[in-house]
DNA sequence: GCAGTTCTGCACCGATCGGTACCAAAGTGC
DNA sequence: GCACTTTGGTACCGATCGGTGCAGAACTGC
């Protein structure tokens, strides 16, 4: 991924072509995911791929960082809003929106990317349940500061509220890989989100 | 994994083997468990194998089979209790203990079997999908019974509820994966049972 | 004993796995 | 032009993948 002005420059767009790779991994899991099927997707060389991103696994990282700016940029978003109510809110409802889109594969990278993993994937599932955690300690904060402010009710567990929440998206995730709607997982975080705070 | 009186009798038990198959896909998912894993778990030849279970995808619809009998047994008990509200909740309570059994697999065989997959483990993907949705359509059954009983409000829409419920389950299964334990997973589930009906 | 049947262990199949050596092509600065 | 650096394609590496052929061991019925 380093530029040099020297010597022949590389004929493919490392973003285009990390898209590419971000797609057949969250399609196809870290595992599932074969140099074949990434060099075919992406449209470059073994070689090309080793030295622009290092190998599989950090191919794999630099394509879910990718993630958390592409598709995934609801998090973030969702953590700027005004209050802890809505913090939530738009976190589900990004998160029913992000594991629905039309042209990309159903669910969330962060999820189905590696959840259960042989040898050779434990590294990449180890990744993502630390990526997981992390979100969820985004949100935890979140909910601390809005208890500090009197957002939230001042005997509220921000930890707990976030992995409440956090489940929920979990769950959402699930429920894309099986085919369900924007629509009825708009449904299911509104109704999750029914009494507030939830815990 | 049939029987007869003639020939050389099997060594092995199959039910047994079929427990530690069982506990390899679980961990390792349909990708991730390697014929070598699995044989070498269930203390069997891979011809032995071969003749008893047929092959791999078989073996693995057997081993969620009989992960539906064991650690997925909560669901068949969930659904004969006396409400809907105690139905939902004994449901969830199940999931959050199943889901954290001590010398188990965090998580749900179900969910991190093969959520995402390549090729070779696209059938199990989809065999995992159907389970997922017979199980949430279960519950819609249950829910529809309800309505018709009066235990449930006219005006509700068992198929919501039902897919309210599994979300959470599904959110629970990811979590234990990623380390929660049974009392974080019961708080969850107390707060999105919290109000009744959800939707 | 014998014939018939089934199970087991091992070696092996072609295919594919992630990763790399090699070398010509294509660019830079001088 | 030259020396140097980097890229891309191909062919290949040992290891492992799911699955099988074969020979012999262990049982039944007679």
């Amino acid at each position: 991924m380093r530029t040099s002005s020297i010597g022949r420059p590389r004929e493919f767009d490392p973003e285009v072509a990390l898209e590419k790779a971000m797609v057949v991994f969250w399609a196809q899991g870290y595992e599932g995911a074969s140099l074949t099927d990434l060099t075919e997707a992406m449209g470059i060389s073994r070689k090309s791929l080793y030295a622009a991103y290092g190998n599989k696994e950090e191919l794999f990282r630099k394509a879910l960082k990718h993630y958390e700016q592409g598709p995934g940029a609801y998090v973030a978003e969702a953590l700027r809003a005004p209050t802890a109510r809505e913090v939530a809110m738009s976190f589900l409802a990004g998160a029913a929106r992000a594991n629905t889109l039309p042209a990309l594969p159903a669910g969330c990278l962060g999820v189905q990317g590696a959840l259960a993993a042989g040898d050779t994937g434990r590294t990449a599932r180890d990744f993502l349940a630390e990526w997981r955690a992390r979100g969820q300690a985004l949100l935890g904060d979140r909910f601390r500061q809005a208890v500090a402010e009197g957002d939230l009710p001042a005997g509220a567990d921000p930890e707990k509220i976030a992995r409440y929440v956090m489940t929920i998206a979990n769950g959402v995730a699930v429920q894309a890989a099986g085919g369900a709607t924007c629509e009825d997982l708009q449904q299911v975080a509104d109704a999750a989100l029914r009494n507030w705070p939830p815990a």
